[in-house]
DNA sequence: GTCTATACGCAGATAGAC
DNA sequence: GTCTATCTGCGTATAGAC
């Protein structure tokens, strides 16, 4: 049922999204929800809620710290498409819906969110350390490969199991080409 | 007015944002609004191929083929964040509220956005032709770039002027970190 | 071209029987 | 836990005076 709000919320939009098109997919009446769920918001956050939990144990730990930076961010980013690509409509909808929550739900959402970021933050600026990587700035450096990956659930559909894991890999590689190559040719002003 | 529509949209959202916050907002009576625009998804239009026609103009450019492919994406990019930067409630509703337009107009919009996709990837194409660039999927690298930088606007708030600047001469640096340095040390399988 | 007044529908949500 | 029936408010949009 969550699967399906999700889905709506995805392909319509929070706010176009209406109790009854939910209602009418679970084949119930709208009146049949609000025993499972006191308001429409709150469907909302199960759906992020749920999302990012389930995003922070399965794509985070990739970055642990016992792996070399390249490797972690490799592993780290493929992990992240092969996640998103399973469960794009609550990727979508944790993406673009978050602002229809009331102001302490969506804290909640983007502190699960912060830990990933952080997490990358620092596997880049270990990377760094080591001297296999250059960014001109670590923080700027982890929103261009989120914003980066995060991108592709938004218009990549695979033909099949062997694109979407072949992409996957890719990304990868770019996420790394990225963090090698960026400001090698520049003085850091 | 324009204006103002596009900032509320982009900050509570096309649906949530209505036709009385917007008349509100310019000081006038809703109905009033009524002898500007036929209807509510008309601003919506106008907004996203405004900007869209002016992006055409301004960054497309850019990527003009007399330049070496480096310097056409370093400056395109360059562009494209500053545009972004100065017109970022337009971005924003253009990004994320296409969706409520009827389908030919977004047809009308998405061809304005393929042109800066198409010659982003002829730009990609020319740099790999010449051996500077090693992407293992033009059309990918090209969406990767744009999502990157595109990303930007959703979460950069620039101190000044000069942090503005060289945050946009830094990405253009990463977008050609990311095709220069993409699939160098991997075969394309 | 802006106003007042209002039509009309659909949104989220609730009451209470079964 | 699902139903029927309904409440209430707000959404877009229009009519017609000034």
């Amino acid at each position: 049922m969550l699967e399906c709000a999700a889905r709506l919320f995805a392909e319509k939009g929070y706010d176009a999204a209406s109790i009854r098109d939910i209602a009418e997919e679970v084949a119930v009446r709208p009146s049949s929800l609000y025993h499972h769920f006191p308001g429409k918001d709150s469907i909302l956050f199960e759906i992020c809620y749920g999302f990012h939990r389930d995003f922070a144990m399965e794509v985070v730990p990739e970055l642990r710290a016992d792996r070399s930076p390249e490797e972690a961010i490799r592993s780290a980013v493929r992990a992240h498409v092969l996640f998103s690509n399973r469960r794009w409509a609550q990727v979508l909808v944790s993406m673009r819906e978050l602002r229809s929550l009331p102001e302490h739900q969506q804290a909640a959402i983007t502190a699960l969110r912060r830990q990933y970021r952080d997490a990358l933050a620092a596997t880049i600026r270990r990377g760094c350390e080591q001297g296999m990587f250059t960014v001109p700035d670590v923080t700027i450096a982890s929103m261009a490969v989120l914003d980066m990956v995060s991108g592709l659930a938004h218009w990549f559909h695979p033909r099949d199991r062997r694109d979407l894991e072949r992409t996957a890999v890719r990304y990868g590689d770019a996420a790394v080409a990225l963090v090698r190559g960026w400001g090698s040719d520049r003085p850091l002003d």
